[in-house]
RNA sequence: GCCGAAGUGGCGGAAUUGGCAGACGCGCACGACUCAAAAUCGUGUACCUUUGGGUGUGUGGGUUCGACUCCCACCUUCGGCACCA
């Protein structure tokens, strides 16, 4: 191939280049990503190289990372991060004969946007639209081959249009449901907050200390699936093990018992949940939470009525810190009543306590001061009785000073005396079932998902109340419920009860002129719990999604993003996939098979934030060291699990200095590239080297992609490579270098996807590199005529032989004996033993 | 308190099955090139040392011919849950 047969390669790429000679003395055209990657972006959309289609022949993989809130900030380093791993994942697979879907979108819904229509009076519809064009551009400065056909904008009406159309199948199927309940209150966003959006007692978005507000609210009913929720992550094995540990932590799965006392002076009965049945002979009191129903009942006429109706109330009031806090004194009242012991028929006083939560359990639990710490607190604080019900080992002298909570024998348990304990547990529950007293039973901590949020950039709730029929579901053909323009932002207010077009509607029932639209919109993180299955079917107008479409390409191969979703977003995404798969319109249970949790880009040790001054952009990223070098950089430096520190300049300099040094190297020997003859001679010594080294690393980076998610293993292998080919003397055979550079630049094309763009078609190929197969090794070539085996003295390195890979035990034995320092060293000692391990060490064991 | 993850040079990290600890990179030092600097290239870089060697992967034990790797106990850091009955 000659200079002009070159330039023809490069002609086909629509783009005049010209080859400056090193060697011949005139200055190489210098590395610039500011000049190539602009060029090559711009290729590639027009070509549309990354456009991603199902080809039956092919096997698919889909990969994706969280898709982005289009902030007005823009995207820094730590989003950056995300999407470059996803992107060598994307790539590599490509090239590795699969059927890649790789989409991007934005979750455009949120409450910044409206935060800013409150505050500079801008429509929020066009500022987050701004915004998703400005972070598109941003993801595409970083190389990322995204499918740009399938983009969706969650507050685009085409996509929450299908937001309804699922609320109004989570409606029809039971699992949206409406109910007055003490929330989650955020005074700074204004709108209630879901459990799992209150971090510590304070709002998820803002830090906003939470308070209770007492709203009709309309929630999901996750808690249907809590078992599966917790079962179904024994089924994901490439996932991180402290996701799914933070994930049954929050479902909180908890077995004991139902026991239920009787209150005959009023008819009623008050049933408790415990973990410890074994322990119901011990019981010298009940309480109950401020907030349970028979308070009221239990208290009337009570000589303490108005003081614990003044207590009751406080315990209302209170935030959840205050609530909670660990320091927060038990306090308690006797209600002046007494209920029944199920088995002893004793008269167990009742008392109400703040310690007690309405929302766990059943809002009562029973008293056991001699087995259970916070009990023993309590009834030494109030001078209740104290009844041993377990045998210590060593039973105390007199009074108990703690709560015995070690195993034991029953004892003063009627029966049960004697018995273990342990055993005790389930005999106890299943006599309580035996005389209709309560249970066996389990209790989740997980509570049902309050989707009603009082804000207006979200999708309305479809939903209609009407004087006549009640709570009316928006027919699926009426859908979508668009979003009013005609509104008031206030910031007092939420801004969909300003649009009176909104509101006031015809019932789709009894058609009554008078019935008023729900105002609240939802959840955002509604939007997210499905997106994934959208991107299969971007434009479908009829419906979510086409389920033997998605039922093709999901469940998702490799999904990335950041822990801070280790609950929320990954929680109710898993939960939405149950419903759907119920539902017959998916055929699986679990949407992501493998979850990549990557590590936070920090500076100066923080997490990027406005707030901190601390944030790296992309743009700023790009302009300085170029998308390559940051890609390169944030790969190579740790593990993805791990965080990366930005730093100082000089770490994102390495990764460039080593693009340069590529640079050079393809630059140095463009001879090859252009008509070199190349001899056909056997390889000698070097160049066998030199090829065993090349397949050692794609051998090494296939695996360390491809299996493992090892991307800074993967740079590293191609640096040895790169040192090797450095060090190749010129004079040596040439068909093995110019090998191992080709191979060199597929090797990284994943990894940075601009240079090697550009030294592919220098080096004289006309087509994408992206569209190259991956190299294969070849086993053959990884072996080696000799290897290099290691002598131990008692486990100490004290020598080393070159021997034959195919030397037998004895033979490499009786060499390793013979070895000269070896020797010396065993020359008055008696040999115990001599360890051979093929192809890696003798290790010779002597005595003195 | 319960659950999970992690502790390796000055720094980021590597060691995939129990087999040469510290690959690769950053930093640093010295050298070459240069009038000089930058860039680049080369050499060195765990610690101690009497230059024979000794010590060393959070600590203490154990298994083994051999342990960063396996077992037991503990310490520290980070994260989740927590008056959850």
């Amino acid at each position: 191939m000659n200079l002009s047969s070159l330039c023809n390669g490069f002609l086909l790429w629509g783009r005049e280049v010209y080859w400056i000679n090193r060697n011949g003395g005139s200055i190489m055209k210098e590395y610039n990503p500011n000049d190539i990657e602009p060029k090559w972006q711009s290729i590639w959309a027009d070509k549309q190289l990354y456009k991603s289609s199902s080809n039956p022949n092919k096997p698919k993989y889909y990969v994706l990372e969280q898709f982005p809130y289009p902030s007005g900030e823009g995207l820094h380093m730590g989003h950056a991060r995300v999407y470059t791993i996803g992107d060598v994942v994307s790539r590599f697979w490509r090239m590795n004969g699969r059927s890649v879907l790789y989409p991007m979108g934005a979750d455009a819904f949120g409450l910044p946007a409206e935060n800013a229509a409150i505050q500079r009076g801008v429509n929020p519809r066009d500022w987050t639209l701004k915004n998703m064009e400005r972070i598109k551009e941003e993801q595409s400065l970083m190389g990322m081959s995204y499918d740009w056909d399938r983009y969706i904008g969650t507050c685009l009406p085409e996509y929450y249009h299908f937001n309804q159309w699922i609320f109004l199948l989570f409606y029809e199927r039971g699992l949206a449901y409406r109910k007055k309940a003490s929330v989650n209150w955020c005074p700074n966003c204004n709108t209630v907050l879901a459990n799992e959006q209150v971090i510590d007692g304070l709002c998820w978005r803002c830090d906003t200390e939470v308070t209770k507000k007492e709203l009709e609210q309309w929630f999901l009913r996750i808690t249907d699936y809590a078992e599966r929720l917790l079962e179904g992550l024994d089924q994901l094995p490439k996932w991180p093990e402290r996701v799914k540990a933070m994930q049954r932590n929050w479902i909180g799965k908890s077995t004991g018992a139902d026991v239920t006392f009787a209150l005959p002076e009023i008819n009623e009965e008050i049933t408790v949940f415990t973990t410890r049945p074994d322990t119901l002979y011990g019981v010298t009191y009940l309480v109950l939470a401020p907030e349970h129903p028979l308070v009221i009942k239990l208290i009337k006429g009570q000589k303490q009525e108005q003081t614990i109706l003044d207590f009751v109330e406080q315990m209302k009031k209170a935030t959840e810190v205050e609530r909670t806090a660990e320091n927060v004194d038990k306090i308690g009242y006797p209600t002046g009543l007494y209920a029944i012991h199920p088995l002893t028929k004793e008269k167990v006083p009742i008392w109400v306590g703040n310690y007690v939560l309405m929302d766990y359990g059943t809002g009562a639990v029973m008293g056991v001061p001699a087995h259970d710490e916070r009990d023993f607190q309590f009834a030494k604080k109030y001078q209740l009785p104290i009844k041993q019900v377990i045998q210590q080992p060593e039973p105390t002298e007199g009074q108990l000073t703690a709560a015995y909570t070690g195993e034991g024998p029953l004892i003063h348990s009627a029966a049960f005396d004697g018995i273990s304990n342990r055993k005790a547990i389930q005999a106890i529950a299943k006599h309580l079932e035996e005389v209709g007293k309560g249970g066996e039973t389990t209790q989740y901590r997980l509570r049902d998902w309050l989707i009603s949020r009082q804000r207006y950039w979200g999708t309305p709730i479809p939903i209609i109340y009407c004087d006549h029929c009640g709570v009316v579901p928006v027919p699926k053909e009426d859908l979508p419920v668009y979003l009013p323009e005609d509104v008031v932002f206030d910031g007092k207010q939420n801004p969909l009860t300003t649009s009176e077009s909104f509101v006031h509607t015809t019932c789709p029932q009894c058609g009554n002129q008078d019935a008023r639209r729900e105002t609240d919109t939802m959840d955002t993180f509604i939007d997210s719990s499905w997106y994934y299955l959208r991107y299969i079917d971007p434009h479908n107008h009829e419906k979510p999604f086409d389920s033997d479409l998605v039922n093709q390409w999901l469940p998702i191969d490799e999904y990335v993003g950041g822990i801070e979703h280790a609950i929320l977003h990954l929680l109710y995404s898993r939960f939405f996939t149950k419903v759907l798969y119920d539902a017959g319109l998916v055929n699986f249970e679990e949407p992501f098979t493998s979850l990549l949790s990557q590590g936070m880009v920090l500076k100066n040790g923080a997490k990027m934030s406005k707030s901190k001054g601390n944030v790296v952009s992309i743009i700023e990223a790009s302009n300085t060291y170029g998308a390559d070098a940051a890609r390169l950089f944030m790969l190579f430096t740790a593990p993805p699990e791990r965080d990366v520190e930005w730093g100082d300049s000089s770490n994102v300099e390495g990764s460039a200095r080593f693009l340069k040094r590529v640079w050079r190297l393809i630059h140095d020997h463009h001879g090859l590239f252009e008509g070199e003859e190349l001899d056909h001679a056997p390889l000698d010594d070097v160049a066998k080297e030199l090829r065993q080294r090349l397949h050692q690393t794609i051998k090494k980076v296939t695996a360390e992609i491809g299996e493992r998610n090892h991307f800074n293993t993967a740079v590293s292998a191609i640096m040895e490579l790169v040192n090797e080919i450095a060090n190749y003397p010129a004079e040596s055979h040439r068909g093995v270098l110019k090998d191992a550079l080709e191979t060199l630049i597929i090797l990284l094309a994943p990894f940075v996807p601009h240079i090697t763009e550009e030294l592919w078609q220098l080096t004289g190929h006309p087509k994408s590199i992206h569209l190259q197969p991956w190299p294969a090794y070849n086993e053959q070539f990884l072996k080696n005529d000799t290897i290099e085996l290691v002598i131990q003295v008692n486990g100490k390195v004290r020598g080393k032989i070159t021997v034959p890979i195919d030397l037998s035990k004895e033979e490499i034995e009786s060499q390793a004996l013979a070895h000269e320092r070896i020797q010396e060293l065993i020359k008055d000692k008696e040999i115990v033993k001599v360890i051979v391990v093929p192809a890696r060490l003798i290790n010779i064991v002597v005595k003195a």
